[in-house]
DNA sequence: CGCCTTCTTGACTCCTGTCAAGTCCCGTGG
DNA sequence: CCACGGGACTTGACAGGAGTCAAGAAGGCG
């Protein structure tokens, strides 16, 4: 039934815990663009994602939108332990999620503290990633954004490379305008940068939303990480 | 012995628990710009903060500095389940800490649930503080960014109000340079933002490290939340 | 009182945002 | 098959906020 059943975080659990999860589990399909949770909203669901990405966002008062995290198959959605979630969720691709009442999940996070742990750990490592992604806004270049997402989004799609340690194509799943939200930039800086990038021949731009990593090593460099 | 045992981690401990923590507790008395844990380095220790600040922090290759987070008594320090921790951790004044060997907390989380669902519910908040201010470092001005942290600090520190509802003074415990840090700024402007709030007449710098909040509304209304 | 750090202020630069046209791409329908 | 339409993307011109560099002033500690 678990599709993504060795990674996700039902994955953890050994036979018993996981029927538990799975029998309070419901499978549901979401398009893209659709939001299946609002800032400011009651929090009354959990899910783990089967397929497709999400992105987790809040928006300034002057309606500017900001992605804080990206959302990937195996990861979790949710906010236990607290009556409100503060940030949209929003389906970046078609997508099928496995979804909990909150107050179940808890009730199962409580109960079964091999699930528990396995959580705790999943929540400690999206710390790390938020904080590295404070360093990132508040201090690096557009340049160095878009390098460090490019080399991200590669390792994340894999890609075909036609020869051994050759350049490598991938599609990028998001919009200029969603990229534009995760990097804290706006469209046409993203575009700029990405129109820079080839005409240094770093990368290449085929077509639609395909892109081809020449020259890996220069990439990393602009990253200066 | 645990001087803020009620909001501590281990204030959530029953007695027999907390004994356990204790236990393997030692108190340290920490100098104001010691670094107690560096970026990299192993992970070999957690805490507890029982007195004074901490500052959370990275630095890019360049060797310009970001806070990622302020750490206040009661607050946990650490990185359990990771063999290196990615930042550094330095006191901004004098500080106290119980200190624990990172495997001997593990071993406590594990064997008391009690802990552990605490841990967990700090670990979330945590993460959406840091969310928080991705948002804030990626899309607010930097008047926004002063007017929310003279806010925040505001409600942190306290402060004497000598007519109800009135202005309020409070020290920050933070230099010039290390609020830049924090805001994603630099010194510059961070004394810029301050000066002109002084002159609209929002806040007073009676001397030091002093801050009056005249206008709190005013002050609020600038923060575009 | 004097030194040294921290803070303030000024002049200038530059990166990124904003506003405004185009251009490309792709699916739809004639 | 090709013209059309609309969203996504690119490109250009310009402005402005924050960074950088450089003095100076203020504050704290010996």
């Amino acid at each position: 039934m678990c599709a993504v059943q060795e990674e996700a975080l039902c994955g953890s659990l050994e036979r018993r815990g996981l029927s538990d999860l799975n029998r309070i589990g419901r499978l549901r399909r979401v398009e893209r663009g659709e939001t299946i949770a609002w800032a400011g909203e009651e929090s009354r669901n959990c899910a783990n994602i089967l397929s497709g990405l999400f992105k987790l966002s809040a928006s300034t008062a002057d309606g500017r939108e900001q992605t804080v995290g990206l959302l990937y198959p195996a990861d979790f959605v949710g906010r236990p332990y607290a009556p409100r979630t503060d940030y949209n969720v929003t389906a970046l691709s078609e997508a099928e999620i496995c979804v909990f009442p909150r107050p179940a999940f808890e009730e199962t996070l409580e109960s079964d503290s091999a699930l528990e742990r396995e959580f705790l750990r999943r929540t400690l490592t999206a710390l790390d990633e938020a904080r590295s992604r404070q360093l990132m806004l508040a201090r690096q270049t557009a340049e160095q954004r878009i390098a460090r997402f490019l080399l991200d989004m590669a390792k994340k799609m894999g890609g075909a490379r036609p020869t051994p340690g050759g350049p490598r194509t991938f599609d990028l799943p998001l919009s200029r305008g969603a990229i534009a939200d995760v990097l804290g930039l706006t469209i046409e800086t993203v575009s700029r940068q990405m129109t820079k990038l080839k005409a240094a021949r770093i990368i290449a731009l085929p077509g639609g939303r395909a892109v081809t990593i020449i020259r890996e090593a220069e990439l990393r460099g602009l990253t200066a990480e």
